[in-house]
DNA sequence: TCTGGGGTCCTAGGACCC
DNA sequence: TCTGGGGTCCTAGGACCC
């Protein structure tokens, strides 16, 4: 018996969700995102492959994909039926002998046990697509990053293996950019210290890499570059640190009176979301971006943890008082953090012992 | 091509206390 | 008197990811 670590990625899920619920949409380009409206200040959140062929893809605004592809349908962010979908799915990977953790809507780890993993992603994939007729790939590793990085490797559909013995093999050479958690600006730092490669990252000396990139960083990027990942999955229920919402206007707002019934607007709908929780916020947020593209946080402690909504809507209007009001404004956003949690024994770190958190990675 | 929304964790400096 | 050292908390910003 062996640990093995698969990777299940949903293929291009949102489109796939919306080709799903209307089978006239199959074969033809769809790019899922915003409000559905291609000439609002939105990005695409997931594009069709049929819409990747004319270049869309994730995270470019809307109005370039319009150019790109004006005959392609474009559909507004549905996420309660997205989040439902994605529950369906894992409730079949639950349903395996494993330890599942949901990294996103479309994408968990599982952690097993076992001596063939190739024949359980295969058992995998054809029990998601006959119980939710999605199609996904799965990444196998000997840990999570491995995992993780062979899910490249497997789009669409398939399933790749990638463990210590073809790790440098298949990497070895590449950027470190190609490495998740490392992107472009810690792969520019690197390439100052004369690390280019993933080799050169795995080599080079963690306290050397630590005094560029922080005591707990630099070492953390030499163990990614070594293909280090964990073992042990988090099956436990996943408890949020903090709640957020934000809006981008399509028009920049100029009207501090306005700015202010924003922020309030933006306190309610977090309160609401708070409410869900059931517990209390220990710290509230504020975030501004001006026009151009210049954003600033301002944030404040409360007296005491709490969860009534007149009091951290009093809060966000004392931080975002703190702003400057002279330049128009193209982004707000109210943020609550949450005080400590107890789950099932355990305690998450308060607020205050943020820093001080566990290892991720050997 | 002017660049979403919702998150997580790390870093560093200053305040404050002993 | 112009000089300490450690520890915690708070805050703003950075980087990254889905």
């Amino acid at each position: 018996m062996t640990r093995w670590v698969l990777h299940v990625d949903l293929d291009q899920f949102l489109a796939a969700v919306e080709q799903l619920r209307r089978p006239e949409l199959r074969g033809r380009p769809v790019v899922v995102g915003g409000n559905g409206d291609p000439s609002s200040r939105t990005v695409v959140a997931t594009a069709s492959y049929e819409a990747r062929e004319f270049g869309i893809h994730s995270g470019m605004p809307m109005r370039l994909a319009a150019r790109r592809c004006p005959d392609a349908v474009f559909l507004p962010a549905d996420n309660p039926t997205y989040e439902a979908a994605s529950e369906e799915v894992m409730a079949v990977l639950r349903e395996f002998d494993v330890v599942v953790e949901v990294i996103g809507w479309d994408e968990a780890f599982l952690q097993w046990d076992g001596t063939d993993p190739e024949a359980l992603a295969d058992e995998v994939r054809a029990a998601v697509r006959a119980r939710t007729h999605l199609s996904c790939a799965v990444g196998i590793g000997d840990n999570t990053l491995r995992a993780k990085m062979a899910t490249g490797f497997a789009k669409p559909g398939g399933v790749h293996r990638i463990t210590a013995h073809n790790w440098f093999a298949t990497f070895g050479d590449s950027p470190t950019g190609v490495l998740h958690g490392i992107g472009t600006k810690t792969e520019r730092k690197l390439a100052e210290l004369g690390i280019h490669t993933v080799t050169q990252l795995a080599e080079a000396s963690p306290t050397a890499v630590g005094e560029r990139l922080g005591p707990r960083m630099g070492p953390y990027y030499v163990s990614l570059g070594r293909g280090m990942g964990r073992t042990e999955m988090e099956g436990a229920a996943y408890v949020p640190r903090s709640r957020s919402r934000e809006t981008t206007y399509d028009q920049d707002i100029d009207d501090w009176t306005r700015v202010l019934a924003e922020i309030s607007a933006l306190s309610v709908r977090v309160s609401a979301d708070v409410a869900d929780e059931g517990r209390d916020v220990a710290r509230v947020g504020v975030k501004v971006r001006y026009a151009p593209f210049l954003t600033t946080t301002r944030s404040r402690t409360l007296d005491s943890p709490t969860r009534d909504p007149a009091v951290l809507e009093a809060a966000a209007l004392e931080v975002a008082g703190w702003f400057r009001r002279d330049r128009p404004i193209r982004l707000l956003g109210v943020k609550a953090e949450f005080a400590e949690v107890s789950v099932g024994g355990g305690t998450l770190p308060t607020i205050s012992e943020r820093g001080t958190r566990s290892e991720e990675t050997p």
